[in-house]
DNA sequence: TCAGGATATTTTAAGCTTGAAATAACAGGG
DNA sequence: CCCTGTTATTTCAAGCTTAAAATATCCTGA
């Protein structure tokens, strides 16, 4: 490849990011948005619910951090706002007294499959300009670079 | 378009939300990371340093936060902290006593080089994985993405 | 001129985020 | 049983982010 090849390589690369970034916090705001203004909640804790509804059974704090690749100190302060908002709650594990195990409540669970039905329309609705075959294209695509990154790290 | 169809089109657009959000959210820790333990900097303070850099006249606040698409209130600690380091300065405007404009310094504008000459690398070494065609192409799909989303605001 | 609306910026309160330090409890080897 | 290293969670300090309120100034039409 020529210099001049490689340098415009490069310049796309970063303009690809530029562009990714942009797109991919217009929509995060659009949601965050409609999460505040529609439901009076946040994205983080739409995302701990969501995790939440996937384990019916309960999670360990440390296993919610790992699952959302957020610190341990972030939980902390969005599962006290889920408890104090009644949608989430804290149990002791038996057999271990370091542990807390958190799960949703009956009324966390109802206000979720409202969250995330709404969600997934919002999703489609602002998503609505990918073709399905061009969809597929771009998961292909960015599955690479996140998997090199896991590799790197 | 059959039920079926529908509802798997609308899957398959979740499921590309959720894998450009978690991507682009790696990418940009990576380079969160980096420019913290190479240079002790952070993103907003580059990408406000970036916004500076290509206006060497200055920018008002209210400019920088037009441009940034950011707050106002949230430039005004970026700024002061920019300003506590010596790499940007407030200036009054000459006609308009309520406004300011900022500017890089000196040695601001030298650290800003070195940010971005890094800042490039990186972010080549991280989205290598794509083509340029490829490039080009998701390119033009986030670009309908995003003007939808322009518009509908 | 001056009242009222618009504009520029800062302040404030609340929440999210991290990395690092602090607590507490566990688990295994000696 | 105790020492030591590990694991689970919380606390802390700092910074980013927003929306909304507060300040200060500008501008325009009556």
């Amino acid at each position: 490849m020529s210099v001049e090849m490689e340098v415009r390589t490069g310049k796309t690369r970063l303009r690809l990011w530029l562009k990714l970034l942009k797109t991919s916090n217009a929509v995060e705001t659009a949601l965050r948005d409609r999460l505040r203004t529609e439901f009076g909640t946040t994205l983080p804790r739409f995302d701990v619910m969501a995790a939440l509804a996937r384990s019916p059974e309960g999670l360990k704090m440390s296993e919610l951090s790992r699952r959302l690749r957020v610190s341990n100190g972030n939980v902390t302060g969005i599962v006290d706002r889920l408890e104090t908002e009644g949608h989430a709650e804290r149990r002791a594990v038996a057999g271990d007294r370091r542990a807390m195990e958190v799960r949703l409540t009956g009324a966390g669970r109802s206000h979720f499959d409202q969250l995330a039905a709404a969600h997934e329309t919002w999703v489609n609705e602002l998503m609505g300009a990918i073709t399905e075959d061009e969809a597929v294209r771009i998961m292909e695509d960015l599955d690479i670079v996140a998997r090199d990154l896991e590799e790197t790290k």
